[in-house]
DNA sequence: CTGTTAGCGCATTCAT
DNA sequence: ATGAATGCGCTAACAG
């Protein structure tokens, strides 16, 4: 910087103004600078800028893996939002696990964010500590719940959570209302990856079978296991195995939904004559199989482009206190097609 | 650092070095450190300590896009290369494009970066010169093919290119002469997303078919568009309805074979009957498929693990020079299952 | 094995 | 609108 400031004749400060705030400077002396930077091929050091300025430009995403399409999709509405204005996103992998999620968020708080997303609402009290030393914004996603909510304002002291996303529980009651209304009776459910959203959905769509007078345990198969279409195959012979007059599935995920239908054609079984199928997510294909899959379409990417936009906010205005606590619900869209 | 220091009695500097090679000082100072440290809750400032010794442990990480899966499965494996050694990857989005990926690696650039990964050979010269003036070192993955690589040998002034990936064009040459070989005659071909990569697998599969006497240009059906379930249900019907006489398809990605297949279900088109179907990449599900998809497994994953252990080597040595140069190849496996 | 000195490359704050 | 002084928090280099 101080090359390029010799070279147009200015101070290093001056150069340092033209190029963050070319209406700080005169023209004529905003040219002279632009040239020599040019010229000399200057390129600002972020690092020496953020230890001067304690702006770092980077976001902490924390999500819990790759291998799922649905935060793939948030990610991207978070890294398009915030990359225009010049931040740099900077992904941490959790695995599904809170005291993993905290070890990662210490490791990303050690590069001084200027803020942080975050994929749920169930931390560690660790997590929660560290979240509340924080000065910068901080906002929680894909979950709204009203427990995890509840308990969030009282692990973060009162002090307000931001959260984007949408009602896991409404979104699950969603599916199993629209079974019952078209009549099943044994209405089963074929879950894997059990976070707390899965949960949830899963809460929703029970409580929607015993609203409709029909729930029954034993249909319920639940896995730890990550989903994927192999799974989805596997379970969906299983559930029929042990329970052959089930009517209607629900699968906590499209990937699993795809996988049901796929076993189902090589097994002879009509859809949706003898089994409905219903999946969740609306992932890449479910309009396309055979037949095309009623399921829930979730608003990741929008999830993603709206905890950005809050954090923005957030970190540009350099106020005294952290914004107001603030939900923002997104919504979902049951989406009823031919396996239903 | 400082509080630390004074509440373990010792200087600032020793805090540095117990907390950064622990067995550099003595047992007793560790421990008192260590517990200072802990007690305040202390977390070095990866800022500053980027600004004194001129090491971010941050690495660019250049991919075209988050929707296509194999991208994805590229970035898993540079991430959970890197993260256990403290390296903190930071993605950037090219959208295909030379211009933009020259762009988007300039702004990365700013951040210092200990090292560069890259997707492709295809690089404007301006990237080329970026490149060349890097003191840290580069790898390019996904790649390797012998026009790229000279083109890249000159562009980087002899200096020599690291890349890991595997023969597009073998993979595409070996899909085409399976075609071949299984006695099919008019054998078409669907492509979309045309890169470099895209391309070479065509050429491969072009090639193949020339050896066998059997190409035909009018049975190639190319289009830019991105790749989908959708387009590939899409581009089938409008290939059939062309040439109604095709045998064979070679589709360039498995989302396109995928769309195909569910396409030829519905238009009661048997496969491979009247139809052979190929894909490539051998994506999530594709083994499910109705039958089972014909297709070429790639080596991704490995691929990322690859480049960031290239990577880690280089940064580790910090010789005088960049490392010899190298070239990986991880192969690629046909994945022969019913569709052909 | 530990401490001292100096400086990484900028931006903040104040002065002009 | 521009410049000078100062320091961000840490580590390299050297001394002891």
């Amino acid at each position: 910087m101080a090359d390029v400031a010799a070279a147009a004749g200015v101070s290093a400060m001056t150069v340092s103004r033209a190029l963050r705030r070319p209406d700080s400077v005169s023209a004529e002396v905003r040219a002279r600078v632009e040239e020599a930077s040019r010229r000399l091929g200057f390129v600002p050091s972020r690092v020496a800028s953020a230890l001067a300025s304690a702006r770092t430009m980077t976001v902490a995403v924390l999500i819990p893996s790759l291998t799922n399409a649905v935060f793939i999709d948030l990610l991207a509405g978070v890294q398009e939002t915030l990359s225009p204005q010049g931040y740099q996103p900077m992904i941490g992998l959790t695995g599904y696990g809170p005291e993993e999620e905290e070890r990662v968020l210490r490791m990303q708080l050690s590069h001084d964010p200027d803020g942080v997303i975050l994929t749920g609402l169930d931390h560690t009290p660790g997590t929660w500590d560290l979240l509340r030393g924080l000065t910068v914004p901080v906002v929680h996603t894909m979950d709204l719940s009203v427990e995890g909510d509840l308990a969030a304002e009282g692990q973060d002291g009162g002090c307000g959570v931001q959260a984007v996303g949408f009602s896991q529980f409404d979104a699950g009651y969603a599916i199993g209302a629209h079974l019952a209304e078209r009549g099943r009776r044994r209405i089963g459910l074929i879950a894997g990856q059990l976070d707390p959203r899965t949960r949830q959905r899963c809460d929703g769509w029970r409580q929607a079978l015993r609203d409709a007078g029909r729930h029954d345990p034993a249909l319920e198969l639940m896995v730890p296991d990550a989903t994927s279409v192999a799974l989805g195959a596997e379970l969906l012979e299983r559930a029929l195995a042990a329970h052959p007059d089930t009517d209607a599935l629900f699968l906590c995920n499209d990937d699993l939904a795809q996988g049901a239908l796929f076993q189902c054609a090589r097994l002879g079984i009509p859809v949706p004559d003898r089994l409905a199928v219903a999946g969740f997510n609306d992932l890449a294909g479910s309009a396309w199989t055979l037949p095309p899959l009623t399921t829930v379409a979730t608003p990741r990417r929008a999830i993603g482009v709206e905890a950005a936009r809050l954090l923005i906010a957030g970190m540009e205005d350099r106020g005294p206190g952290r914004e107001n606590p603030r939900r923002v619900d997104l919504g979902f869209r049951l989406m009823i097609r031919e396996t239903t």
